[in-house]
DNA sequence: GGAATTTACGCAACTCGTAAGCATT
DNA sequence: AATGCTTACGAGTTGCGTAAATTCC
């Protein structure tokens, strides 16, 4: 059994059982690698892939494991180059962040530029998608960070930490009806058609739950992923804003009221995952403790050290985080 | 780099930074894995261990690092292997229980001589130790399972299965004083001798913890770790022996008297355990089931996914163990 | 001086790439 | 007919063993 070999079942996996890209993708022959994989299987007397005629057309089962354990095993091949690299190159490296376009247009930047300031020599790469897509690519040890507030859950394999409470403000236009009303109730804002994020992407469920509460049920008219997007059909009068409130930008939207909406909606929580098991660089430590305060390497460790993600959840219950 | 390189220097380490034998005892040249050792370290740019000269003196700390990790690699690819084997032979294998003498001697038997019968093609290799060394050995992943009473919650990479409970007995010759009360209280025993268990062995602990609570203070003339040996020098009169209940043979102990103490010192609990995140051969899964009835597959499984030993032991808590 | 590691060298095995053959959609 | 996997073969590389040189205790 050689890393290659695990390596290729594993791209192979990745591209769709289809040898040819694969080989594309890693810079080198589809006969190599068509090889190696027989060889493998051969080697551990099982089919790792099933296949009509020549055609690779499925995973079995027992390649299924083969090939989760074979994740497993290059992900901590690349901490351990991780570790070298913390000793021979410190302040140099990596730092994949995928995170929605929320994050990365209103929460991140401030961050980010700061941790280039510091880190002149770490290449940063933003991926962008969403919350599923973004657990996956932290989960599969394409990114290190995943920053999202939903739909993270689902992947035991992520490690999460909160790291800050948001909440939503409406928006509307300044000759909207509601621009009048300071504290608006949750059946004034029912009246209106609603403009924001697309369910289960980003946070729909906590605005749902409070129009539920209420026995009412809210009509949204347009939804997107981006406030941006939000924002500019909100101007077209489509309808009332529901928004992150770090989205408005007391500059750029003078044309739009906000309204603080903290009193309808519970606050979300914006978390930020990474693979268990993977080695942390000092420099990634130090973008948790820049991005989160309370996220220190102390905490970071003892979070991780606990394991189950209940646990942390309850290790964090009793610490206040920062409201953005 | 290379599993073999990995492999290298994991066995560099377990032979005491020498090579020479480490070669001898993977049947291979010293020079060869000299030279795989150094190419390693230039690969990653890193000293993993400390020289004098040619000599290997020490492992560096990001060379700890590296072996750790290189540890857990080399045991997925174990993992990986029997993934294999459990679809291509699923009754043939290996099964390495470590234990002490004890549970070797007297819990395991009945069990091993039905899981032989049951799977004559597992080879069964049984390593005795102390708990500390029997925890090594399954943490390393020498041995699958580690059989034990007390010592092994020091490991954190081993997942720990509570099995049975089980008392003491008092064991005297027929003419001693105690053998003529039926219930001892625990000042009746003080003033004896005591021949048990080495403390921090097996479970001197619960005794001392007793005697403690009395304001008592035990005098332990001889101490061992094999309850054979105990009961022969019971034998010689060189005092009260505290055994393990099932350490007590109604036929072969006849010319002794046993006095059951579990009113005197609490039970303690014997336990199985294994490495984290390796995989279990599905007659590893039988073997617990018959040693322990309600470690069934699911529950083992669903222990497994807890993670934390902490809410594993929460889990078993409320359920009622075998008293043996 | 003895034990242990490094250097040097040569053989065997293996990985990988190209080109041709063949099955599947 | 096109796409995609397998077989075949050759070149370059690498892993490994033996023997000699070197260093440490």
């Amino acid at each position: 059994m050689k890393l290659q070999q695990l390596r290729y079942i594993a791209e192979v996996v990745k591209h769709n059982l289809n040898v040819s890209s694969t080989a594309e993708n890693l810079y080198t022959s589809q006969p190599g690698i068509s090889k190696q994989v027989r060889m493998l299987e051969d080697e551990l007397g099982i089919q790792i892939f099933g296949r009509s005629g020549k055609h690779l057309t499925h995973v079995t089962p027992a390649g299924q494991q083969v090939i989760d354990i074979a994740n497993d095993i290059l992900s901590k091949v690349e901490s351990i180059k991780k570790v070298s690299e913390e000793y021979t190159k410190p302040n140099q490296g990596e730092l994949n962040i995928a995170t929605t376009d929320t994050q990365a247009r209103y929460a991140l930047p401030q961050i980010i530029r700061e941790f280039i300031k510091r880190y002149p020599k770490v290449n940063l790469h933003m991926h962008q998608g969403t919350p599923s897509q973004i657990s996956e690519q932290a989960a599969r040890g394409d990114a290190d960070f995943a920053i999202a507030t939903e739909g993270m859950h689902l992947y035991t394999d992520l490690i999460m930490l909160p790291c800050y409470h948001w909440n939503r403000s409406i928006v509307v236009t300044r000759d909207h009806p509601l621009a009048k009303i300071t504290k608006p109730s949750i059946e004034d804002l029912a009246q209106y058609p609603l403009v924001t994020y697309v369910f289960g992407f980003d946070k729909a469920s906590e605005i749902e739950k409070s129009f539920k509460r209420a026995n009412l049920d809210p009509r949204v008219v347009f939804s997107a992923t981006s406030a941006d997007v939000l924002k500019t059909y909100v101007r077209l009068g489509l309808g009332v804003g529901v928004i992150a409130s770090m989205a408005i930008d007391a500059n750029i939207d003078k044309d739009l009221v906000a309204i603080d909406a903290s009193h309808l909606f519970a606050h979300s929580t914006t978390k930020i995952g990474f693979r268990r098991g993977s080695f942390l660089r000092g420099y990634m430590y130090d973008f948790m403790l820049h991005f989160a305060p309370h996220l220190s390497r102390d905490v970071v460790e003892k979070a991780v050290a606990l394991r189950d993600q209940q646990l942390i959840d309850e290790m964090f219950a009793s610490m206040t985080l920062p409201i953005r």
